[in-house]
DNA sequence: TGAGGATATTCGTTATAACGACTATGATGA
DNA sequence: TCATCATAGTCGTTATAACGAATATCCTCA
């Protein structure tokens, strides 16, 4: 018995499958979404600074980020452009190899995200915790599978 | 021991299963977006069309098809309009209630989508079929559970 | 019957994403 | 050493998303 409207009566186990992914990344992203926007950042936005905060003093360059952002964006210069903007990064030259541009999050950038994160720590726990740890763990199996065989 | 760049070796549970939704459902959702592309369409006009198709020549309201898409687009009014010019759908003003606008899908469109049927259902065994049915069960169980209890 | 409010959709605007083409720099090998 | 190719990042442009405000229609009830 569907309970919910989008509910597919018929389609493959692979399709709802796929469905189901997509529809709950949605959602859990979108609560996620709306908690930044209160602290004035897009998810993609959170997403670079806590790959820069991770990265610590050396910073990476715009390749590195990118490769470890989590929806792929092509366009990371802007990105970084606009977090310059509002001095939460700071980008230079590097000396060896003048080609590549290495960006570190500032100390405003590490204040905003200090604010952020028991709020995300609580959200996670709300939005998930239910699940119980066995649960989880399998969740994230299932999910890493799927993604290794799908590249 | 990480095998992926994106491995974080920190954080809760909670929070790695969070990442790796995200994740995975973008690398799927890009995969099917490629397809999607070679036929001209997006991966959210492809599931506008899908939607109409299955309401029939009834159509839907906008606000009907707003509810079912996979991802929340508050802007179904221009998604449409970008689909009736090429065609691929019609909309047409209620009768008995001036304020509504039916849309229903035209046979290009109706045609268009079929040729995109097999492809989806390839392209969706290739990237989730080979985990099985057991564990596809209860991939969308799991996944069915976060999404009710996020909202 | 008509004032006020609810509902369905549209539209103006700004911000961001997507796609290529482009610039600058570095590496390689005849 | 210099033509050639690869790599890192930038930018112009177009399309789409996001956010509100606006418009049109309908409903309710005094």
């Amino acid at each position: 018995m569907p309970k919910t409207i989008q509910k597919r009566p018929v389609g493959t186990l692979e399709e709802e499958a796929f469905v189901a992914l997509l529809r709950t990344a949605d959602v859990l992203q979108w609560r996620m979404g709306e908690m930044f926007k209160e602290h004035g950042l897009s998810p993609t936005q959170y997403n670079a600074l806590r790959i820069l905060r991770g990265a610590g003093s050396e910073g990476l360059t715009c390749s590195e980020i990118g490769e470890r952002m989590i929806n792929r964006d092509p366009d990371i210069t802007r990105l970084l452009g606009r977090l310059e903007r509002r001095s939460l990064v700071r980008r230079k030259r590097q000396q060896d190899d003048r080609r590549v541009i290495r960006t570190v999050i500032t100390n405003a950038g590490l204040t905003l995200l200090k604010g952020l994160d028991r709020p995300v720590l609580t959200l996670n726990r709300r939005m998930l915790g239910h699940l119980g740890e066995d649960r989880l763990q399998s969740l994230i199996s299932l999910l890493e599978t799927a993604r290794e065989r799908a590249v």
